[in-house]
DNA sequence: ACTCTGACTCAAGACGCA
DNA sequence: TTGAGTCAGAGT
DNA sequence: TGCGTCC
């Protein structure tokens, strides 16, 4: 949900604070994604797109799509996978269970807090084959994203939802999945700060009484009246003492300092623990992966694949500093692997599964830290 | 006049053909 | 289903 | 560009 109406008020109050940038301005960036609800995004989009085996894959091709259109773009992402909801996002989790009822598929409805493992798993071995880092948040995402972004590892967070600034994300970027024509919305978190005159404090404290995940908001006190009020009176507790608590009742169980805590301490994966690396996508294992194993159509995998071979520049144009090859790697062109039919027969699947390249097993992601 | 609430509606991802 | 946008109506 | 399709 994020916070309600965040968005219109740094737009009308600190209109300085938010750029729009074209796509391209990214390149060579470091751009932190929430994994959970990209993916949560693909499930609702397209509802419908089974495999033979009757699998709900619209994860795994939109994962697939969205993140070869950044890397064609040259942005580099880092996916980051929610861990456990803190406890004070359990009563706002049991509204929406609620409000979902009985008559939904509980493996479809579970929203991004709670993805299912088999589909996260999934999700870790396609960005694997991708060459994309991914990162297990300890909590919210976005609280890692921010803590990312703080330690100069990533450069902005992309996301719909406004949490981030909360939570500290220097840089906050929405609409990265739009259209090429469209432009980029970036928020200047030290900008907003400057403009509305308040201490990061004060701005967490303008996000709980618009209205957060983590506590309810106050009785007819809106973003236009919150806002005026904080900068006038600094803190909520003073807020409180100037205002009618007849006319503004508190909502119950309210806990504020509870809020205040997730937001300006949260518990984040450790940026220093973490080591961000980058390969080209691995073409066999990607067709492997998608068409053998998920059975998603063969020869789309491929004309995508084809595509983001295309869009990459010519050794000569490439920079050396983000092309560096890797050690014992070697990429196959697509010409010596892709079949020169549609129609041919994709190379023999062995084994079970084949292990993504470069993982390390459980034990990292356990720790937050995964290494591409 | 301004602000807030609640009811309501609508799109949601990406590709590729026409 | 969810969240964003829009609107009408009520409160200040 | 719009709209049907993706499996």
């Amino acid at each position: 949900m994020g916070i309600a109406r965040l968005a219109d008020v740094i737009k009308e109050e600190a209109a300085e604070a938010v750029s729009s940038f074209p796509l391209r301005q990214y390149r060579d960036r470091v751009i932190a994604l929430d994994a959970s609800i990209a993916i949560y995004q693909f499930r609702t989009a397209t509802p419908k797109l089974f495999n033979r085996n009757g699998e709900n894959i619209s994860h795994l091709q939109g994962l697939f799509y969205r993140t070869l259109h950044l890397l064609e773009n040259g942005i580099k992402p880092v996916f980051v996978f929610d861990g456990q909801p803190p406890d004070l996002k359990q009563p706002l989790l049991a509204r929406r269970a609620e409000a979902a009822g009985a008559r939904r598929d509980a493996a479809e409805s579970r929203r991004a807090e709670n993805l299912p493992r088999p589909l996260k798993q999934d999700c870790e071995t396609l960005l694997s084959y991708l060459g994309v880092p991914y990162v297990q948040a300890p909590a919210e995402a976005e609280a890692t994203c921010a803590a990312l972004v703080k330690s100069g590892k990533v450069w902005c967070t992309a996301t719909e939802d406004m949490d981030a600034l909360p939570f500290g994300s220097l840089r906050l970027i929405r609409h990265l999945n739009s259209k090429n024509n469209c432009e980029v919305e970036e928020f200047s978190l030290p900008d907003i700060l400057q403009k509305l005159g308040m201490t990061q404090e004060q701005f967490v404290d303008l996000c709980i009484l618009l209205g957060c995940d983590y506590c309810g908001k106050i009785w007819q006190l809106g973003p236009k009246k919150a806002l005026k009020l904080l900068q006038q009176h600094g803190t909520i507790e003073q807020v409180l003492q100037n205002i009618d608590p007849q006319k503004h009742p508190l909502p119950a169980n309210w806990d504020l300092e509870g809020a205040r805590r997730l937001f300006l301490q949260p518990e984040v994966a450790d940026p220093g623990r973490i080591t961000l690396e980058w390969r080209d996508p691995d073409p066999e294992g990607l067709v492997r992966f998608l068409a053998h194993e998920k059975h998603m159509n063969e020869a789309r995998v491929c004309r995508r694949l084809q595509r983001w071979q295309e869009a990459q520049p010519k050794p000569e144009e490439a920079q050396p500093k983000h092309q560096a090859p890797r050690e014992g790697r070697k990429q196959r062109k697509l010409g010596e692997f892709f079949p020169a039919s549609k129609h041919a027969r994709p190379p023999e699947v062995r084994g079970v599964r084949a292990r993504p390249p470069g993982t390390r097993g459980a034990r990292g992601m356990a720790q937050g830290i995964i290494l591409c």
